[in-house]
DNA sequence: AGCGTGTTGGAAAGCGCTTTCCACGGACTT
DNA sequence: AAGTCCGTGGAAAGCGCTTTCCAACACGCT
C-alpha cells in the first residue's frame, strides 16, 4: 500500500497559486514572492506533508546533491577514519554521500565511478591507494575525465596520478623519517613487510624507508623485504616468512598499522618479545590501536582530516588547476621499539 | 565545459529506432526486441558512449536503486563494521548505499530518514542503539512510517522497537552468560562501565550481566555502576571513577569492547594489571581488537554478519510482519580475563 | 498623461526516461 | 477464407520538478 507521494502541484492547487510560485517559495530560489503568497504556500506545504523529490529536481536542475566516496573496504580503520572526515564536510554542506566500496578490484572502481556518473554525483572522493596496473589505471581516468566533463569535481586520496584534485600523504618521507629515528635507537639489521609488490602506496612507504636507511649508511637486503595482503592477516603471514629468512633483523617494518597488528601478534606466536627481541613499527597510527601493548610506534596520519580535505577540495567552488594538498606524517616512537638487545631474528 | 550528456532520445535517432525501442533494449524491459533492432541499439548506445540518467529513471520508475545506511559513527569500528556487511550484500544487489552518520544525534537521525525518503531510497538500514528519548523515537518512528507508506522497506540493527524488521543482537543474554562465565571463574565483586544511562544497548548489557550475577547469587551495587560515553574515552574516563569508587571489585565489565579497550588503558595508568589485578570484559568482539595483549574476553557478536542480515531482510521481496532476526553472542573468555588473585580495586 | 523601470505571478516548455496504448503483420485456428 | 492471437514497433502521455518567458501591475519620473 504504497500511499501517492504530495507533489508540487497538489501544494500549488490546494495554496491556490502556481506551479511556479510553490517552487519558488519551497525549493529555493532567487526570485521573490510575496509575504502573503509565500505563508500560504508554506502553510500548506506542511500541512499536506509535502516533500520535495529529489530525483525530479534533479532532474530538472541537472545537478544531484550526492557526494560518491569511494573506499576498497569500509571495514579497514584506515578507510573508515578517512569516511568519517568526508561524511563530516559533505553532510555540513547539506550533500549526501554515496558509499561505494571496491574490494580493492579495479574495475569495480570503475564501475563505481560510472554509477556516480550515472546519478550525476556533484562530487567524488576516491580513497585508497592506486596500483601498478597501469590499464587499472588508465580505465579510471577515463571514467574520471567523463565524470569531470560532466560537471563532476573528483580528488582522491593517495597518489597524485589521476590529473585530479588530491590529497597525498607523507609515505615516502614518512617513512624515510622513521628509518631515520629506528636507525638512531641503533638499530643496523632491519626487515621490512612490505605489503602488495603492486600497491603504490606500499611501494612508496617501502622506498621511504630504504632511502632513510641509506642516509644512515644501512642496507636494505633483498631477502629481508617480505611481500604480503595490505592487511592484519597478511602481516600475520608474513612474519612466518620472516622468521623462516633469518634476518637478523633487529627492527621490524610493517607497512601499514594493521599490518604491524597481525605481525605483533605472529611474533608472540613464535615467542618473540617486543620489544626485547625485535622493535616493531607500523603507519598511519590507526586510532583505536593506540592502546596496544606494547605501544605501536609508526608514522601519524592525521586521517579524519585527509577525508575532510578532500571533501573541501571537491567542495569548494573555484576549480583551478588540479590541487595537491601535501599531509605530514609525525614519526610516533612508543615502547614496541627499543634499542636492539638481542640477535634478532635468526 | 560541462558536455552535454548522451541521451536515450538521441541513440533512438542515430539507430533509427523510437525512444520506446531504445529504451527497452537498454535498460531492460519484458518486451521482446527483435536481434536486429537490439543489436543496433546495443552498438550505438556503445559507440556514442550512452549512460543512463539515474535520476530521470527514478523519476519515471518511480523508485531509485538507493539503499540507505544510517550509522552514529562510521569510525567506530561497531559501525564499520556493520556497514561493510550492509553494503556487501547491497552492492552485490545492484544497488547504491547511501550513507548517513548522525553523530548521536536523534535529530539528525529523523533528517536523515527525511532525506532518503525525499530520494525515494528503496530501503532503509538503521544502525545503532535507540535512547530512553520517547519523544526522539516517537518522531523517528513517524518518520519510517511515512518511509514505507511510500513503498520504502526499513530494518534497523538493534532493539525492536520501531516497528520494523530488525536485527537484534544477543545484548540482555549475552551479557548473561558472560557474567556467569566470570563468576565461573571465582569473581564475586564486579564492577560495570555502563556507558550512558538512557543508551538502550547499554541498558540492556548492564541488565543482563547483572541478572547473570543474581544467577550466581551476586549483587550488582548501585556505587559499582559507573555511566560514562560509550566510547573509548569514556571507558577511559570511567576508570578514574572506578578505582575512585573503591569498590574492591575483582572483574570490571564495560559493556562495549572500546570502552573496555578505554578502561585497560586507564588501569594501566593506575599501575593496576589485566588481569592479576582486576579481569576486564567487554563485549562486541571487534574484529580490528582482536590481538590485543591481553586478548580481551568479550562476547562475540557476529557484526558484519549482522549487517548482512539487515540488508537481506530490506531486499526480499516478501514483506510479512515485522521480522526479528535474533543473533547471538558468544561469551569468549581471554587473558584479560582470570580467578580473582588480589584484594581487587580499593 | 505618458513612459520607463522594477517587481511579482503564471503558463508552459522542458529535463531524460518509462510505459501504456495502439497499429500492424504474420502465424494459427476452425 | 475469415477470425484470432501473439510478437513487435512506435506515438505519446506522463513522472515531479525548474526555469524561461511573458503579462500585469505599481511606481517614480518628466
Amino acid at each position: 500500500m504504497t500511499s501517492r507521494q504530495v507533489t508540487l502541484a497538489e501544494v500549488a492547487k490546494e495554496a491556490g497559486v502556481s506551479l511556479a510560485t510553490a517552487s519558488r517559495v519551497l525549493n529555493g530560489s532567487t526570485r521573490q514572492v510575496s509575504e502573503e503568497l509565500r505563508e500560504r504556500v508554506l502553510g500548506t506545504a506542511r500541512r499536506l506533508g509535502y516533500l520535495p523529490n529529489a530525483s525530479a529536481q534533479a532532474l530538472a536542475r541537472n545537478s544531484s546533491v550526492l557526494v560518491g566516496l569511494v573506499v576498497h573496504d569500509i571495514a579497514d580503520p584506515y578507510f573508515s577514519s578517512i569516511a568519517a572526515g568526508v561524511t563530516r564536510i559533505a553532510e555540513d554542506a547539506g550533500l549526501v554521500v554515496v558509499l561505494g566500496t571496491t574490494g580493492r578490484d579495479p574495475r569495480r572502481e570503475v564501475e563505481l565511478v560510472n554509477t556516480l556518473r550515472a546519478h550525476r554525483a556533484r562530487a567524488l572522493v576516491i580513497a585508497g591507494s592506486r596500483t601498478t596496473d597501469r590499464s587499472a589505471s588508465r580505465h579510471l581516468a577515463e571514467e574520471i575525465t567523463a565524470f569531470t566533463a560532466q560537471g563532476g569535481r573528483v580528488a582522491c586520496v593517495s597518489q597524485a596520478k589521476l590529473g585530479t584534485d588530491t590529497v597525498v600523504p607523507a609515505n615516502r618521507s614518512g617513512a624515510r623519517a622513521l628509518a631515520r629515528r629506528l636507525a638512531a635507537l641503533g638499530h643496523r639489521r632491519f626487515a621490512v613487510l612490505a605489503g602488495p609488490p603492486d600497491l603504490l602506496v606500499a611501494r612508496d612507504r617501502l622506498a621511504g624507508f630504504r632511502a632513510g636507511l641509506a642516509d644512515e649508511g644501512i642496507d636494505l637486503p633483498h631477502a629481508n623485504v617480505i611481500t604480503s595482503g595490505f592487511t592484519r592477516d597478511g602481516g600475520h603471514a608474513a612474519v612466518a616468512d620472516l622468521v623462516a629468512a633469518r634476518t637478523g633483523a633487529t627492527c621490524v617494518f610493517a607497512v601499514n598499522d594493521v599490518m604491524a597488528l597481525g605481525a605483533m601478534a605472529g611474533l608472540r606466536e613464535h615467542g618473540l618479545r617486543v620489544p626485547e627481541d625485535v622493535s616493531v613499527a607500523g603507519f598511519d597510527d590507526i586510532p583505536t590501536l593506540r592502546d596496544l601493548v606494547p605501544a605501536l610506534s609508526t608514522v601519524r596520519l592525521p586521517l579524519e582530516e585527509m577525508g575532510e580535505r578532500a571533501a573541501r577540495l571537491v567542495l569548494d567552488d573555484v576549480v583551478a588547476a588540479p590541487r595537491t594538498v601535501r599531509v605530514a606524517g609525525e614519526v610516533v616512537l612508543r615502547a614496541s621499539t627499543s634499542p636492539p638487545s638481542g640477535t634478532g631474528l635468526r
